[in-house]
RNA sequence: GGGCCUGUAGCUCAGAUGGUUAGAGCGCACGCCUGAUAAGCGUGAGGUCAGUAGUUCAAUUCUACUCAGGCCCA
């Protein structure tokens, strides 16, 4: 028996009994080891920080990863999932110094760094369980217990080894860098937490002069933070700029032509200069707290000179930028390039140093305004203004503006294999392509050095030891870090003999070596985590310490990877970076990067705004097929997702509906006909037509399915899934087939029908299953565990199918036969013609070359729209009228400008030009007195109207309608309405659909000769043994009816079998 | 400020390698169907295809700019 009464499924619930049955027989896993070893499928899980709630959108991500490795398992690849944990790093640190009310990073020194950093140990797993939870009850198949932690020794180990190889690779150096930082809590912000601090703010505008040495003559120079001033070394100006030297109120002043608009009052032009003359002219300094010239710190550098930069516009401000290399970017990179000093008189916490006598102690932006009434004071000055401007302030903090500030960094060179970065990344394939070859692609071209350190506590540490004296080398294991020993108390014990090594903080900074009498002490800073996950390829499996073979022959690079946006510079990039500097590789191979999930008005989701989705609401509510469903079809994963609630109940009233309604039917009746497969399968060459139809159409949508899923398009793929479903198998093919399955006893053209609606669904839940995996499951089992076609306990271990029979001439006549269908049931409904009344006849015009198709598919359309005749037109029939339109593609590009008049002219054609057209002739027409010739393709002949009939025209085809009733066709209306009462009637009295009755009716005497002569057509229809015309009775079911302007009286029993 | 993406019906989305009538689903109104029925089908209303300019015989489609939204980066 097939299980019944599908359709009214409560989805989580089910969902629960698969999950279960998923464990219990350990379907995951065996849908790994069914798959054969040589040929393996790649994915990459990117790890996810655990210590926060799992939102909507990591559903999104969760189920495109999921639907492309079940599709792949379908098609026999061995997909090996391994999940991963990232564990490290500053939000997890953040989250801790929340829960112990730590604010500024020295108090976690006072803390304690053990107790500090076995807090964010345990902090990361808060979140654990509910990770787990939604990854398994949405259905998300990876390893969880074999999964990939970073915080663990083994994995830091691969991160060491991957270090140590760049490291004598020379790709890791040490210098200065301009960072983002908190001055409160002396914290560097990463640029994530940089974004969440810009606003709208007023600073200054100052405009300054700078002497130039020995001459009276000024430059102008411009800046938003005077603070900067004091630091300055030297001055920027844009190569191929064009200056000026003016005369200005008795000064001679320099600055750029674009921005004279920033001089107020009336000046002269003295001389035009390019910027590029301008460099190497030396000026005086323009506060002297700080000795530069002659002191002996700064003896080697140049300093107070006219520097060319290409980062200098003339946009805003007077072309010439001053440079203090401490505290900007741009600044610094000019530094290194004109060997510049370093003026840094300002603390961490962003306050000046004693050197600045007028303002030591104050906090720089603080002293802005002192700061500019000295300048004012000296003459300095000229002008100042305020702007307002967006600038990053702390999140943490209130009103805390953040401080670029030098520090000193660990890089790696990125920038050395920047190029091959670029030539590895042509190779991927992304999906979308633009994310790959515009955000990606550019972020590669204008690469950096990678800032490889953190000054924190919680993450891998940076395994480089140094000596006094600079001398350094890299730890590469755990091997290695045994040579070392620590020492307390005066006593030296070495790591040998150390129980429990931890390769974290504080443990890893208590380790010395001793190496030609000289003591080597650890780098005190932590790494960048995206080092941690970009190593996962190789860190996941402890390479190269174990699993060598595994990762080089079966592991690497990924097949497939996905991911949101926001990794294209954090997990793509450090992956990309990672490979290809230790593989010369690319990390992965194709990969879908899925965008944001918004609100229902384009908002971005926020717990502030209270706008978030809990998933496990939505499971219980809907079910997780339906929100993966949803979450995949709505919108493709690569376009911003307006995530709708009510989408959810669409997907499931439609999609799943539909496709559980269609089971259903199919259900009902295979168990009332005991159909299980156990018939050898009809040819599909012997089915009928209708079976040839969808089976061939069936095979058409595997063919597309296969060829979006290889693409990736999976959105496009799912859609295609349900729109069989829906428009052909349910709407079509089971309509016109209802009868065949309740009609006739068994023989071969039902059992063509059983056997094609029963394929259909198998492959239907077999398509589905990547994408919806619970209910294709349900699906598939309760079809399969009846027939037992297929040895597979599971969809999800079942083979892809392969599709053999087509017939594509099959599909297009029935999509004119369809066509003709759709417009005629219109004209009914527009002229209240009712499909119960028959009509005489139809006629259709088509083209000439579908002709033939459409008589043979006479009896669909005549069946489906209760007529009797069709009579397909020839267009030469008198009574259809033809028009000629222009066929602007042909003509277009034939006459250019005289397109109009042209396709005027046809419009304009007779009966005589048009029929020469159609015999292929040329056809001449004169426009302006010059001859034109047009030949059959730059015309479109419309048959657009029949003399005398209803007519409707769409799309080439045209249907008339003869709408005249006779008697004849007045009694069998009359008949259908009363085979439809009764049949309203067996429903309304609980009858089983195979039940036998009798029927006694009376009424007026249209009615009663109606029934009479189509008593036959009746008792088949309704299944009755007896129909009896008795002016009275009682008792039984009985209704009183009226069936358009008639009165009936009817009555229905059981025949007792 | 820079880069990338998006803007099509009230809502969610298709589509057009430039061709003269721009589609679907939902919602709304009306109707049909009724042995798949707490389903299904149809009809109708609803669009300056964000705006402006350009290229072209022809632009919603190509180009430039503008506006709005999103993301990333400063």
């Amino acid at each position: 028996m097939f299980k019944q009464n599908l359709e009214k499924i409560n989805y989580p619930e089910i969902e629960e009994k698969i999950l279960k049955f998923w464990q219990e027989n350990k379907i995951f896993e065996k849908s790994i080891s069914s798959r054969d070893e040589s040929k393996p499928f790649t994915f990459y899980e990117g790890p996810p920080t655990a210590n926060g709630k799992p939102g909507i959108h990591h559903v999104m991500a969760r189920t495109l990863k999921d639907l492309v490795c079940r599709y792949k398992t379908l098609q026999g690849f061995r997909v090996e999932r391994k999940a991963g944990w990232d564990t490290h790093g500053l939000p997890v640190e953040i989250e801790v110094e929340k829960k112990i009310g730590i604010k500024h990073k020295s108090e976690v020194l006072e803390y304690g760094v053990e107790k500090y950093n076995q807090a964010c140990r345990d902090s990361v797993f808060t979140y654990l369980d509910l990770w787990e939870k939604m990854t398994t009850r949405m259905g998300y198949w990876i390893d969880l217990d074999t999964a990939y932690i970073t915080l663990k020794n083994e994995y830091i180990e691969s991160v060491w080894w991957a270090l140590k190889t760049l490291f004598e690779k020379g790709l890791i150096y040490k210098d200065y860098k301009i960072v983002p930082q908190d001055p409160k809590s002396e914290t560097v912000l990463s640029s994530h937490e940089l974004a969440l601090g810009y606003r709208e703010t007023k600073d200054p505008s100052v405009y300054v002069f700078f002497k130039i040495k020995d001459k009276d003559e000024y430059f102008l120079v411009w800046t938003t933070t005077p603070w900067t001033l004091i630091s300055n070394v030297a001055l920027a100006v844009g190569k191929d700029v064009d200056y000026v030297k003016i005369s200005h109120k008795d000064k001679k002043i320099i600055l750029a032509k674009e921005r004279l608009s920033v001089i107020d009052g009336e000046y002269e032009i003295i001389e035009e200069i390019k910027g590029e003359k301008l460099e190497g002219i030396e000026y005086e300094q323009l506060f002297s707290y700080i000795k530069v010239n002659g002191n002996p710190v700064f003896k080697d550098k140049n300093a107070f000179t006219v520097c060319l930069g290409d980062f200098v516009s003339t946009e805003d401000g007077s072309g010439i930028v001053h440079i203090a290399p401490a505290f900007g970017a741009d600044d610094y990179e000019l530094s290194k390039k004109y060997n510049l000093p370093m003026l840094q008189p300002v603390t961490r916490g962003g306050l000046f140093t004693p050197e600045v006598t007028d303002f030591a102690g104050q906090f720089v932006k603080d002293a802005d305004k002192g700061i500019i009434q000295k300048m004012k004071e000296e003459g300095t000055l000229y002008r100042k203004e305020t702007i307002t401007h967006s600038y990053p302030f702390s999140w943490r903090h209130e009103n805390v503006p953040v401080i670029y500030y030098a520090r000193e960094s660990w890089f790696i060179r990125t920038t050395s294999i920047a190029d091959r970065m670029v030539e590895l990344n042509k190779t991927i394939n992304w999906q979308p392509p633009e994310v790959g070859a515009g955000r990606f692609g550019n972020w590669l071209e204008e690469n950096k050095d990678w800032a490889l350190s953190r000054d924190r506590f919680w993450a891998t540490p940076l395994p480089i030891w140094l000596s006094e004296d600079g001398d350094m080398f890299a730890v590469g294991s755990i091997e290695e870090l045994k040579n070392g020993f620590i020492e307390e108390s005066g006593k030296r014990t070495s790591v040998k003999d150390v129980e429990n090594i931890d390769l974290h903080k504080p443990f890893v900074d208590k380790i010395l070596f001793e190496k030609n009498g000289k003591l080597y002490k650890r780098t005190p800073e932590l790494i960048d985590v995206w080092f941690d996950s970009g190593s996962m390829p190789f860190a996941q499996y402890h390479y190269p310490f174990e699993n060598k073979e595994w990762f080089e022959k079966h592991s690497f690079p990924a097949d497939f990877i996905c991911e949101g946006i926001d990794q294209t510079r954090g997990w793509f990039y450090t992956l990309h970076a990672i490979s290809t500097m230790l593989f010369d590789n690319v990390a992965f191979k194709n990969i879908i990067v899925n965008e944001l999930i918004l609100d229902k008005n384009g908002l971005k989701m926020s717990k502030s705004r209270g706008n978030t989705v809990d998933p496990f609401m939505l499971f219980d509510k809907y079910g997780a097929d339906a929100t993966r469903w949803y979450l995949v079809t709505n919108s493709p994963p690569w376009r911003p997702t307006l995530f709708d609630e009510e989408g959810l109940v669409e997907v499931q009233r439609k999609f799943f509906g539909t496709l559980l309604n269609t089971y259903s039917f199919f259900a009902l009746y295979a168990n009332i006909d005991e159909f299980e497969f156990k018939e050898k399968p009809v040819a599909y060459e012997k089915r009928p037509e209708i079976d040839r139809w969808i089976i061939s159409k069936l095979n058409s949508l595997i063919v597309d399915y296969e060829k979006m899923m290889d693409e990736y398009d999976v959105t496009k793929a799912a859609r295609a899934v349900s729109d069989f479903t829906i428009d052909h198998l349910s709407n079509w093919y089971v309509r016109r087939c209802r009868r065949r399955f309740w009609k006739s006893e068994m023989n071969e053209n039902k059992l063509s029908a059983y056997q094609t609606l029963y394929e259909c669904l198998v492959v239907v839940a077999k398509l589905t299953s990547p994408f919806a995996p619970f209910i294709s499951e349900e699906l598939f089992q309760n079809l399969n565990s009846v027939t037992k076609n297929e040895m597979f306990a599971s969809v999800h271990l079942a083979e892809f199918p392969k599709p053999t029979f087509f017939e594509k001439e099959l599909e297009d006549k029935m999509e004119i036969a369809q066509k003709v269908v759709y417009l005629t049931r219109s004209m009914r409904a527009k002229n209240n013609l009712k499909v119960r009344q028959p009509l005489l006849k139809l006629m259709v015009v088509v083209d000439k070359d579908k002709r033939e198709s459409l008589r043979m598919m006479k009896e669909v359309v005549l069946d489906e729209v209760n007529i009797k005749e069709l009579i397909v037109l020839n267009d030469d029939s008198e009574i259809v009228n033809k028009s000629a339109k222009a066929n602007f593609k042909s003509i277009g590009p034939k006459f250019g400008k005289k397109v109009n008049p042209v396709a005027n002219a046809i419009k304009s054609f007779n009966k005589n030009e048009i029929s020469m057209v159609e015999k292929g002739e040329p056809v001449k027409i004169q426009i302006d007195g010059e001859e034109i010739i047009l030949t059959k393709d730059d015309v479109e002949i419309i048959s657009s109207e029949i003399t005398g009939w209803l007519v409707e025209t769409q799309e080439g085809v045209t249907v008339a309608l003869d709408t005249e009733l006779n008697d004849n066709l007045i009694a069998e209306g009359l008949a259908r309405e009363f085979v439809n009462r009764v049949q309203n009637m067996r429903k309304d009295a609980g009858f089983e659909v195979t039940d036998r009755i009798k029927i006694k009716f009376n009424g007026s005497s249209n009615i009663v000769e109606s029934v009479k002569s189509f008593s036959e057509y009746i008792s088949n229809e309704t299944l009755a043994e007896e129909i009896k015309n008795e002016e009275k009775f009682g008792g039984g079911f009985h209704q009183e009816w009226k069936i358009g302007e008639y009165d009936c009286s009817i009555q229905i029993e059981k025949v007792n079998p």
